[in-house]
DNA sequence: TTTATTTTTTAGATTAGTCTAAAATTTTAT
DNA sequence: ATAAAATTTTAGACTAATCTAAAAAATAAA
């Protein structure tokens, strides 16, 4: 069984990796933790000696089968208690994320089974992210972040990023929510800034912001 | 804030001294929370600097006001819980003690407020036991554990203590739920193990049980 | 391609919570 | 009332997770 401090280190891994896909590096796990590299250093010998991650000494890290099955558990259950707060107990979209943080570190394989059957089954959590099953399949429809997208795109909203209560209250604000329709008028050329219109009505945003909103292609 | 092991000691030292009453010793909590002496005192004195205890040194221990009120949020979470688990998520009765000790530890007032809400503002939870308020009141009607009663006696059950899965399993098997009406038959000398009767059936049962069903006077 | 810079690892130290063994204190028994 | 037994505390050590500072390796720059 993971540690929770284990368990934190092999989440960040994976969305580091974008998925399990990518090389992670030191440096990186260092500051999405926030701890210093030596510390990583330590875990990352430690997972790797659980077989949780392939480490080659400077080179970097990438999840084992092992180490992306477990991400995939503590992210099934984050997503299923999001859900949860927000769906049952009225939680705004907002509220949630650092409950949910710690409720994911719940061990009882019964408990997500039940939560998730309660919920009936849902797909995506309330920020529009797919939640795994209990096999850890899941299927992300085609997409890219807004940042990278060209001026005179329209599309939809997929899934906004979960992890900053102010930036989620402002993204409520001007209704950019899963779901909905968004077009990109125009870009700046010297900060990244963006004007986008989402139900006829025109806002500015900055690249720091577009960069958390998942659009479709 | 408290760390989840002075949580655990808090809570134990609560139950050890009846609801913060007694006086309490080094073995005894040594014992519950399964640690030694030693590692006992070393706490106590931690608990003692964050003013959740009186401590003498070879006496024993207190709560605090402070003390007993970490106490009491912490079981109104714990059996909060229990009752979501039971009520909402259909978890048999001896399934939740072990998973709600995990659940007591999230730290979110929030969370617990709309919990209660959400599951009615329960006073009891699935075993019986009272669950405090958000003030850590509560009511718990007069009673004596059942080995405490005479040969003779007739009451109801009012509460199962919560600690083990397979008494639990049991009591439930015999019909001894909380609201349930009881005799107490008759009594062994040699082992105060004794006979009861529930729903017209009789049983008998070994002293341990009786000390863990709690019936009115 | 050698030097400078950045990144990563190692070495050694720190904190929380635990332990064992020994010393101090209290309680029990003679 | 004193000795024996039990309990509690102290002293010193261990593990997990962290840190800082220094050494090692990789990358970038001249």
């Amino acid at each position: 069984m993971l540690s929770l401090t284990e368990e934190n280190y092999v989440k960040a891994i994976y969305h580091l990796s974008e998925s399990g896909e990518k090389v992670v590096l030191t440096n990186e796990i260092a500051e999405t933790t926030n701890t210093k590299a030596a510390s990583v250093t330590d875990m990352i010998k430690k997972l790797s000696a659980k077989n949780l991650v392939a480490y080659e000494k400077y080179y970097g890290v990438q999840l084992t089968s092992k180490g992306k099955a477990e991400a995939l558990l503590i992210i099934r259950k984050h997503r299923l208690w999001e859900t949860f707060l927000v769906q049952s107990l009225g939680f705004a979209w907002d509220e949630v994320h650092d409950v949910a943080e710690q409720l994911e570190h719940i061990q009882s394989a019964l408990l997500i089974e039940k939560l998730d059957s309660f919920l009936g089954y849902p797909k995506m959590d309330p920020h529009g992210e797919p939640i795994p099953d209990h096999k850890g399949k899941f299927k992300m429809q085609p997409h890219r972040s807004l940042d990278q997208q060209h001026v005179g795109y329209h599309g939809v909203i997929i899934t906004v990023k979960d992890s900053d209560a102010s930036l989620l209250k402002y993204l409520e604000k001007i209704g950019a929510l899963p779901g909905k329709k968004l077009k990109l008028i125009s870009r700046q050329e010297f900060d990244n800034s963006m004007e986008i219109e989402i139900n006829k009505n025109k806002f500015s945003i900055s690249r720091e912001v577009s960069k958390n909103i998942l659009v479709t292609l």
